[in-house]
RNA sequence: GGCUUCUUAGCUCAGUUGGUUAGAGCAUUCGGUUUACAUCCGAAGGGUCGUGGGUUCGAGUCCCUCAGAAGCCACCA
């Protein structure tokens, strides 16, 4: 290994994608105990994680790095930790996503519709097109580095997992809890299907609010009534008042006429009416609102549907049959005012409902439509997270979570698409109806041959519902599912706590009798560099290819989990990225020099020498000690932050020990004791061991450089006199044991303590220097008085020579100090003196200005301490705690006596 | 209307068993070609931690009030 080998820049795009085929290639992403073998030890415990599957046929947006980030890491971790770990990659079929996009290829490319070219015709084209663009998505996923087990991948419309949805479906109907039936469902014009309730967006809007006259029959007296949607006059069925409304008691029971259809209603009275609202008078559609609904039922009212699949007015229109909605609204209303029956129209702010997926306002409408009867299997999935059987990250959505299951109504899972699975139901003429596992070939109750299949599919989250156990081979009792399930964490965004993550709770439990996972991680949304939501209308969409190939994998990783914090949204932008690119390229040039001075050690004794300390490790320096109890103590930290998911802080804290201890202060350090025979071979060996720890702690964040340094790493300590240190290493980090934590020993608490002072002196001589602009290669004198310290400083006397671009020879240390050097500039750290004699360049009355300043922060400091310590705080806050501050007032005490003696 | 989150340096954000003088990146100022790294190094300036109260020996951190921003859920035509 020599130097030229490794590039100065750490070059990521030629690196990750070989690290990664390396990976693939070498069975690393696969579960070492694999309940399919012979050697399959069932005592083994497993670590699982189900990957929330992107759309088959979606690109890689800025939510895919998210959650990579995350589950990687997880999954990293455990398997470094010795879990038999699966993560289990697939794509999900998306119906109305998948249908939209191969729809509107159809039209583009060719001018034809799915009707034109019939059912059988455009799911085949459907699942060619899967084919096509199914491996885009998981390629992208790989180039994020994921260590899925792609050996075990799953599309939701494979046979295996299309029989566990049919199974789904027959258990629950044969339950009962699968219903069919005409309800009030919100219906898509535009996609000309059903959609659940969660489908349906509301945003505030103009509209306007349409008064008209509801005229009572064989009179000229009218109730005014206000309305939204004036095409829905079309499907009235009564006119509804408060019952002790005394503007409109006397009317209840009376008649009115519908306007244009002259139809006769009556007015009835209802509660919900409120007052003071608009008219006080309410017209009831029961065919076209929810609530109306609700109190058509109350009233048996009939139900009048006007529109049809397209939303144009049906033949219950009368004369507007055929007309758009919008349409029919307008010219009803030009028609009404014709006829006098209008009071007036105003603006008016109010909430529409929209499609989620096409955007455009979904309609209230009465449809035959498949239901799940929801409550029981919400009741249990209420329970699973009550009694701590799941537990939810952050805890604050728990309640989130409760509210939702706790008034839910039934999903309406039917959808008419043709992209999905088709619902597993028969009809005979006879309409009965036959709910079959395998396909019949005669209807269960009357024996006909004629029956046909239901034309709908099901809800696409229906089958994302069963992923956990479906992806394991369920309903069958395979090895895999039996070892694998239930899967250990959920990892997702909190946008699909409802939509995803409830419904495999209730699905799992249901189906399986075991909650799907143990935790559920929730994290936040990527948004851009000012906190903007991203959207392709704000055209602040952040491309994540782009960033990776200017930045790279890790960097971008890295950013999506430092700085920020479970279930909060991130902010992400170049800016970012570009400043952890530099991160990944510092630890690789701090890579770099390690591994130039392993190859560069040549095979020596270890005498005792200056400078060299002795430990229970052997002979170390105090640098040496000083990193390894950085790092033991960052190992404790990580271990305990990772296991409470504070991801983000564990990232920050590596980066800080990478960049500030290691590479800025113990690599400057080791360049000095590398020189030295005395201390080579052990810097050499501590570079080496820090270096290899490091990257083992980071691996799970920024997996394709520390892989790629730790190889290299690895091999020169092979073939160095060192190569007892990684004997025991395996072939590759991503399966590299994780460091184990240590209990704090006492020489790590006296090595940090010991550092800082000289870390204190170095930065103050370093300070005073740029503060008297003494070039930084100049090599100055100085005398130190360095009172109880004085043998550490004495011992660090090379050390601090060094760093601080002190001239070795002309620096004095002492205990203390007879006479105050003539113009020299005075610094005091600690207890410690420090007189730096720089001829012609000290202005004594700045240097008593300055000495002034420092005298009277410490004895602020004195002052504030003596007051905290005649408080309370030294009977009632723990010993350790006071003793310290005492400690501390004593320092202040002894600077402030030093200064003083100075500035006389 | 219900619930939740956020408000900390010029900007974007960390700061989770309450405990030194509250941190980072970017930006700013000064000085540096110290052969790991200019994707860098050294130094500096910059914060009454949104407001008001409470608990505590001690609060950025826990509780309450108010103000501002955002989100989720449910919504009166």
């Amino acid at each position: 290994m020599t130097k030229q080998e490794l590039p100065k820049a750490y070059d990521f795009k030629s690196t990750e994608p070989r690290i990664y085929e390396m990976w693939e290639k070498g069975g690393y992403f696969k579960p070492h105990n694999d309940p399919n073998k012979p050697d399959f030890d069932p005592n083994v415990e497993p670590f699982v994680l189900a990957i929330p599957p992107p759309n088959v046929t979606g690109e890689l947006h800025i939510g895919h790095p998210m959650f990579v980030s995350v589950e990687d890491l997880m999954v990293r971790y455990h398997r470094m930790k010795g879990y038999s770990t699966l993560w289990i990659p697939g794509t999900d079929h998306a119906g109305i996503a998948t249908q939209l996009m191969v729809e509107r290829d159809l039209l583009r490319n060719e001018e034809v519709t799915r009707e034109e070219l019939g059912r059988d015709e455009f799911v085949k084209r459907t699942w060619e097109w899967k084919h096509k663009y199914g491996g885009l998505i998981t390629n992208q996923i790989r180039r994020l580095g994921a260590s899925c087990d792609w050996s075990r991948e799953r599309f939701t419309l494979d046979p295996g997992l299309s029989l566990a949805v049919r199974e789904a479906f027959v258990r629950l109907y044969e339950k009962g809890l699968i219903y069919r039936g005409p309800r009030l469902i919100n219906w898509s014009p535009g996609l000309k299907t059903a959609v659940s309730d969660l489908e349906v967006e509301y945003s505030e809007e103009e509209a306007t609010l349409y008064y008209f006259k509801y005229k009572l029959k064989d009179s000229d007296e009218f109730i005014p009534v206000a309305t939204i949607r004036p095409e829905t006059i079309l499907g009235d069925t009564a006119v509804a008042v408060h019952p002790d409304d005394e503007r409109y008691k006397k009317y209840v029971g009376m008649s009115v006429i519908v306007p244009m259809l002259n139809r006769e209603i009556p007015v009835i009275a209802d509660e919900y009416v409120s007052m003071e609202f608009g008219t006080g008078a309410l017209k009831i559609t029961p065919g076209h609102d929810p609530n109306d609904y609700a109190i058509g039922q109350r009233h048996n009212l009939p139900v009048i549907s006007v529109l049809d699949t397209a939303a144009q007015i049906n033949e219950n229109g009368g004369q507007y049959k055929g007309q758009d909605r919008f349409d029919a609204r307008k010219n009803i209303w030009a028609d009404m005012k014709k006829a006098g029956l209008v009071i007036k129209s105003e603006p008016y702010r109010t909430t529409i409902p929209r499609s989620q997926r096409g955007g455009e306002i979904v309609e209230p409408m009465i449809s035959t439509q498949w239901f799940v009867t929801i409550e029981p299997l919400a009741k249990a999935a209420l329970d699973a997270v009550k009694d701590g059987s799941i537990q939810i990250v952050p805890e604050r959505f728990e309640k989130t979570y409760f509210n939702w299951l706790e008034n839910i109504k039934d999903w309406c899972i039917s959808r008419q698409l043709w992209w999905g699975h088709r619902i597993p139901v028969w009809y005979c003429p006879d309409h009965h109806m036959t709910v079959a596992r395998e396909d019949p070939t005669e209807c269960a109750t009357c024996g006909s041959k004629d029956i046909h299949q239901d034309e709908d599919v099901l809800d696409t989250w229906f089958s994302s519902g069963l992923w956990p156990f479906s992806t394991l081979g369920w309903p069958e009792q395979t090895p895999d599912y039996k070892y694998f399930y239930p899967t250990t964490y959920m990892e997702t965004g909190y946008d699909i706590l409802f939509f995803w993550v409830a419904r495999m709770i209730m699905m799992g439990i249901k189906f399986t009798g075991q909650v799907p996972f143990h935790t559920v991680y929730l994290h936040g949304l990527v948004r851009d560099e000012i906190g903007r939501k991203i959207s392709k209308t704000t055209g602040n969409v952040i491309d994540p290819l782009v960033l990776i190939d200017e930045f790279g994998t890790d960097a971008l990783r890295f950013s999506m989990l430092v700085g920020s914090t479970p279930g909060n949204d991130t902010n992400v932008g170049a800016k970012k990225v570009e400043a952890n690119r530099n991160f990944a390229n510092k630890l690789w040039n701090a890579g770099r020099f390690v591994i130039n001075a392993v190859a560069s050690l040549t095979p020596t004794p270890l005498p005792a020498g200056e400078g060299v300390r002795r430990t229970s490790e052997g002979d170390y320096t105090l640098a040496d000690s000083w990193i390894w109890a950085k790092l033991q103590q960052l190992v404790r930290d990580v271990e305990r932050l990772f296991q409470n998911f504070q991801y983000g802080e564990a990232g920050r804290q590596m980066y800080e020990f990478i960049w500030s201890d290691f590479a800025d202060w113990y690599l400057e350090i080791a360049k000095e004791q590398l020189k030295n025979d005395a201390t080579s071979t052990r810097t050499a060996e501590t570079l080496a061991r820090i270096l290899d720890m490091s990257l083992r702690l980071l691996h799970p964040l920024t997996p394709f450089v520390t892989e790629e340094i730790w190889g290299y790493l690895r091999r020169t300590i092979l073939e160095s006199p060192i190569s007892y240190l990684a004997q025991d290493w395996p072939d590759a980090l991503i399966v590299a044991s994780w460091p184990e934590q240590r209990e704090p020993e006492g020489w790590e608490e006296s090595a940090t303590a010991d550092f800082a002072l000289i870390q204190e002196i170095v930065r103050s001589i370093r300070n005073l220097r740029a503060e008297k602009n003494v070039a930084p290669s100049r090599r100055i004198a100085a005398s130190i008085a360095a009172g109880a310290r004085v043998g550490l400083v004495k011992e660090q006397s090379r050390l601090l020579a060094s760093l601080a671009g002190l001239n070795d020879a002309e620096l004095v240390i002492t205990e203390s100090l007879g006479d105050k050097p003539i113009d020299a500039a005075a610094l005091v750290v600690g207890s410690a003196e420090i007189y730096l004699p720089l001829a012609g360049m000290v202005d004594l009355a700045e240097e008593k200005t300055r000495l002034e300043k420092e005298l009277k922060e410490a004895q602020s400091h004195i002052e504030r301490l003596e007051k905290l310590l005649s408080s309370d705080f030294a009977n009632k806050a723990p010993a350790a705690l006071v003793q310290k501050e005492r400690d501390k007032l004593e320092g202040y005490k002894d600077t402030a006596q030093k200064i003083k003696t100075q500035l006389k």
